[in-house]
DNA sequence: CGCTCTATTGATAAACCTCAAATACAGTGG
DNA sequence: CCACTGTATTTGAGGTTTATCAATAGAGCG
């Protein structure tokens, strides 16, 4: 409560404090510890033991899971106003996944014993992390029978309406991913390799689909990709 | 309690009664209604409201993912003493998932209110299912990842591994995968086809690996295949 | 303005799917 | 017990998709 002021009003929001009027919310925030990361800083990495759950408050985080050979799957973007890690509080085991920051991100933090206690306290958070985790796991159910039915072209529409999606902005000339998103960063999302990734864009961007630059994409004509996605 | 002599006394290892004592196991099944399907009928199909949960008690249940043109990804196989549906409990949305008998299967069913009422009763309940809902989110995981990252005999050679372990059975040659399991119902779990996994198996049975049939596979080397499952 | 990282594009190769045909196998009913 | 029938499996040939490699172009940053 006492640095509740810390905390952006639109946090009242976050799928974690549904059902947890706003005094609550303050209270929970300030059983957590704030913490800022650089960019590019590893928040934790696959094989840690699971320690903390974070809030994300400003930027966003890239979750992975890795293999050898410096092979990457993307799991998903951590948006303000998500948790991540929410796992961690279930469970001592290593945690299999590796999470980093997309620019300077701002985040709650709350180790196990507090958030256990946090859950004693206001029960309807247990609800809201139980919530996370059937989500996270509808969505990499959809993503494995798309990864293994479908091909490269329209998983990789997928991956971008899923993005915008999630991260999505309104401008001018349509909906921008509002962060750096390189083709890398798709590939790894949509198992295939940037190259291919690139040649998509390309013949959609000569379509008039997409607009997109040095690791930023715009999305200008949304129906088509999902017509895409949806026929192959 | 009444009907607990129908019970095999082997599900007192059910991974949903870790911490239930035998009494209120007992009485746990005895809330629920016990169910005999037959061989191939379909339990629940995807997009139906989830309605219940399932223990298996005898035989197995197959999960798959349904897309269109009839492909499929399987998602796991249910053995006896499993539960399936357990994310069914906590919402009330479509569950995305179609269960489907491999032979003549015996089940108890818990509908959503009975089962709340049960977990209010006996709290470690609640763990178990959380238990297993994550344990799924790690399996979906790790196969999201070797299906983005591996080739595909990598991935058959993995795919039978982990049936084996869940539904083998010891026997003179090796560790005899215990029901009906087809090229392509392992095609379907690994995200390939028919005649590549077919091509797989001989190349393995000529090295000794494996021995098969029709619908019948003998892992006689788990230590080779778990290496060519590492080294890729 | 040079340096570095990202993106584009073409040529080639590898992995795997598709299709077709033959063969093996497990039940089933006579 | 055996022939029959419907599946499951095997195997080959050929095609498609997509990865890989290489070289160039472009963008941002100090």
């Amino acid at each position: 409560m006492s640095n509740s002021l810390f905390y952006p009003v639109t946090f009242h929001q976050a799928v974690l404090f549904t059902g947890i009027t706003g005094k609550d919310q303050a209270d929970i925030l300030a059983m957590g510890r704030r913490r800022v990361f650089n960019s590019g800083e590893t928040l934790f990495h696959q094989g840690d033991r699971a320690i903390f759950c974070y809030l994300v408050l400003k930027n966003r985080l890239k979750l992975s899971l890795l293999h050898e050979e410096g092979k990457e799957a993307l799991l998903r973007y951590i948006n303000p106003g998500e948790i991540t890690a929410a796992v961690a509080v279930f469970r001592e085991k290593n945690y299999p996944v590796t999470a980093v920051t997309v620019g300077p991100a701002e985040t709650v933090l709350w180790d196990r014993n507090t958030m256990l206690q946090a859950m004693h306290v206001y029960p309807a958070l247990s609800i809201n992390f139980l919530q996370v985790v059937i989500d996270r796991l509808d969505d990499i159910q959809s993503r494995y029978l798309e990864l293994q039915t479908e091909r490269v072209e329209q998983r990789v529409a997928r991956a971008l309406l899923r993005i915008m999606k999630q991260s999505g902005r309104r401008v001018d000339e349509g909906i921008l991913i509002d962060f750096r998103l390189s083709r890398k960063d798709l590939s790894d999302y949509t198992g295939t390799t940037l190259y291919t990734v690139s040649r998509t864009l390309s013949s959609w961007e000569k379509r008039g689909w997409v607009r997109s630059g040095r690791e930023r994409i715009i999305v200008v004509d949304p129906h088509a990709l999902v017509s895409f996605a949806e026929t192959g």
